[in-house]
DNA sequence: ATGACGGATCTAATCCGA
């Protein structure tokens, strides 16, 4: 049995419980971390996700903006969120399950966006997000020997075709060198392996996110990949396949967000 | 302009997303 890890912005729980119905009696994960759940825990539809057989939840919330979710079939513990830049944002949600007899760790983020102005001197958003990937770094894809996977919405576009166009986006916030040089030190100093461009290579453009204002998001195709899976090398060596569910944003009242899905060798 | 939609909130008009 393969091990299957999804990652997905879902832009409101609430009002897309039906679509992660949907994607979880398809695709059957074994784990899926949720992004902008934007409720509270109290109000995160856990019972009918447990339904479906994800018995074990972390739930992170936040009234109105962000908050995290990790749904498993498998048994969590570790149970931890930490506090980036220390200012009450939900964001982040790290667990520990069983995959083929060993431990792993699952780290799921939702990094700030960024707001309008790439620079850090006149713009607070900028500066929380520059910040929040600096204390990213102190998360390695080995921690206390456990190997581990780190996904979720990272709101970065870091290569050329990860983005519709790089030269139009270059001075656009989630495309701008600042910050993917932050996120390539995060990658780097981590020692991760990026299961995306593992599976579909850097000379292709990939998304997994498209404006909810283009007029027909398809036809126009300008998106960015903002979401992420890496993981350990030792994980990354057993990936057998990497799933972008495109066809989602074409389902109705859709997240601007599409799932991803990493499935890795584990018996 | 790439491009003006879509979510939550003290259900109205405002903030936020990226």
């Amino acid at each position: 049995m393969p091990l299957k890890i999804a990652t997905w912005n879902i832009n409101s729980v609430r009002l897309r419980q039906g679509q992660v119905e949907r994607f979880l009696t398809e695709h059957e994960p074994d784990l899926l971390c949720l992004q902008e759940i934007k409720c509270q825990n109290d109000q995160f539809p856990a019972k009918a996700f447990r339904k479906l057989g994800y018995e074990h939840q972390a739930v992170h919330g936040q009234k109105g903006y962000h908050g995290v979710a990790t749904l498993s079939r498998r048994p969590l513990s570790e149970i931890h969120s930490r506090d980036f830049c220390a200012v009450g944002d939900s964001r982040h949600l790290c667990v520990v399950f069983e995959a083929g007899g060993q431990l792993m760790r699952l780290h799921n983020f939702y990094v700030p966006a960024g707001g309008d102005e790439p620079d850090p001197a006149i713009n607070p958003k900028f500066d929380h997000k520059l910040r929040f990937l600096a204390e990213m770094e102190e998360i390695a894809a080995l921690d206390s020997n456990i190997p581990t996977i780190l996904v979720g919405d990272l709101n970065i576009a870091p290569l050329e075709n990860d983005v519709w166009s790089h030269k139009q986006l270059l001075r656009v916030v989630s495309h701008t060198p600042i910050e993917t040089e932050g996120l390539t030190r995060v990658y780097e100093k981590g020692g991760w392996s990026d299961l995306i461009r593992a599976k579909i290579p850097p000379h292709e453009k990939i998304f997994t996110w498209w404006s909810y204002r283009a007029r027909d998001w398809d036809v126009s195709d300008r998106g960015r990949r903002l979401d992420h899976v890496w993981a350990a090398p030792q994980i990354a060596d057993r990936l057998v396949d990497l799933q972008v569910i495109r066809e989602a944003r074409g389902w109705q009242q859709p997240s601007d967000h599409v799932p991803v899905v990493a499935t890795l060798d584990y018996s």
